[in-house]
DNA sequence: GCCAAGACTTGGAATAATATTG
DNA sequence: CAATATTATTCCAAGTCTTGGC
């Protein structure tokens, strides 16, 4: 125990001297410094170089990019140095190397969430989002009108930008044989896709990380039918959208609002959509009853975006355990019932189940008791639909990454709720820059 | 237009630390 | 106080999108 604590301590130490960065001589916080040991490959799904051997990152392996006057980090393995020691002020990592299962690939090192310069990116993209408010009306009308278009290639447009935005998928670049076989919306199969009359769309792929998107959902007559005509004479494997990749896609935006990109949208689905439920949903009450409503418009957002997590191990178990307890007080509230009615008629109270005698309790003290195992009950049984509810959608991503913090920070300060509930130590730094919010901001 | 390189954002699981409970 | 449950942190990717050369 000790011994951990020292060793931690230790570790800390030798770290520090690579955990801060100056930048326009602020001292910031640099995110993930530290090479991965060396390994063996897993990836995620069934990729192809799983179980590849993942070879150990050398100072020799890595480029610094630091002001030009500005000293160079001490090399950690004495006797070896770096590769090459950069002064490029147009990007924003301090270090990088090459990714040692994919070449082609790089690691980089950045600053950390919590720095202003990722806080000020952050807020350009939620700021990029809300734009979208201003534009989208004519954006859905001129996709709309493009489904019927007599061009193909605007047709399928027209198509994969309507499903960008009604159901928050993912552009979908191409990727490599040696890649895990995923895709997003341009790569599409004709497969993913089952039309299902009159005019819903069944989809089911594996998106990114290699989660799977199952949904059957309806659409406008036009896009049905415009589905069903890509899909015509072809294979399943064969590309849905084959008129179209991402470039084109993300061109096509860029015409309809400056800096618009594909991924825009699902920012923009996820915050308005927590925005409008929180502010239709949310009653006068205690706290908790709040965080259940921002529970809920959280949980609603993660499902739009399709960010899932597998169920714990141990959730059946934790589940029968909570039932037990509940099992348990049932028990105990039925008894003091029993005690109470007997009380009340002038009897002494039942023994309990050792047989043993009970305490003499005033009617009055009988009912406080009543009340309170009453509410323990309902309070478990909240708590346990929770976390069956929640089993298997993640709401972490969300909230880190589509969520402006602006709408819960404005959120919580119009309803007084202490944003710690809501936002944890990382988050809290990370979102710095949106803590001044005006209370009434909308987004 | 197309492709590859490069840079930056988004992602769930595993693990560690901490809190809760019996 | 030990066993568990919960939460935070770390880990290791896997996406998106831009740019520059042809």
């Amino acid at each position: 125990m000790q011994d951990k604590k020292a060793l931690q301590e230790e570790k800390l130490k030798q770290e520090e001297k690579y955990m801060w960065a100056i930048v326009d001589g602020v001292k910031e916080k640099v995110g993930n410094f530290r090479v991965e040991p060396p390994g063996l490959f897993r990836g995620r799904g069934e990729h192809p170089k799983l179980g590849k051997l993942k070879r150990r990152i050398r100072p020799s392996d890595v480029t610094i990019n630091i002001g030009k006057d500005a000293p160079i980090p001490e090399c950690p393995i004495p006797g070896e140095s770096w590769k090459e020691v950069r002064h490029d002020n147009m990007v924003t990592w301090l270090a990088f190397w090459n990714d040692p299962i994919n070449q082609k690939l790089f690691k980089y090192v950045f600053l950390s969430p919590s720095s202003s310069l990722k806080g000020q990116s952050d807020k350009e993209k939620y700021e990029k989002a809300r734009m979208l408010k201003d534009y989208i009306g004519n954006i859905r009308a001129a996709y709309t009108k493009d489904f019927t278009s007599k061009d193909g290639a605007k047709r399928q447009i027209a198509v994969a930008t309507y499903l960008i935005d009604k159901l928050a998928l993912r552009a979908g670049n191409e990727k490599e044989d040696d890649e895990a076989d995923t895709v997003g919306c341009c790569t599409l199969k004709v497969e993913n896709v089952q039309a299902i009359a009159p005019n819903s769309l069944e989809f089911n792929f594996l998106g990114k990380d290699s989660i799977r998107y199952e949904n059957t959902v309806e659409v406008e007559v036009p896009v049905y039918k415009a589905i069903i005509q890509f899909q015509a004479g072809k294979r399943g494997n064969d590309d849905l959208f084959d008129k179209l990749d991402t470039s084109k896609l993300n061109a096509h935006l860029k015409e309809l609002m400056p800096g618009l990109t594909a991924k825009v949208f699902r920012t923009y689905n996820a915050s308005i959509t927590l925005d409008n439920i929180l502010n239709k949903e949310t009653r006068e009450g205690d706290v908790s009853e709040k965080l259940v409503v921002y529970q809920h418009a959280n949980k609603e957002v993660a499902i739009i975006c399709n960010h899932q997590r597998t169920v714990s191990k141990s959730h059946d178990a934790q589940m029968s355990k909570l039932m037990e307890k509940i099992g348990g007080l049932q028990g105990t509230l039925k008894e003091l019932k029993t005690d109470l009615d007997r009380v009340r008629k002038g009897k002494p109270p039942l023994e309990d189940a050792n047989g043993k005698r009970k305490r003499n309790l005033t009617p009055e003290a009988l009912e406080k008791k009543i009340a309170n195992t009453t509410e323990k009950i309902e309070k478990m049984e909240a708590d346990m639909r929770t976390k069956e509810d929640l089993k298997t959608v993640a709401l972490g991503t969300s909230k880190t990454n589509y969520l402006d913090p602006r709408i819960t920070v404005a959120w919580c300060k119009r309803h007084e709720v202490p944003l710690e509930k809501i936002f944890n130590k990382f988050l809290l730094e990370k979102f710095a820059w949106a803590m001044d919010v005006d209370f009434d901001f909308r987004f």
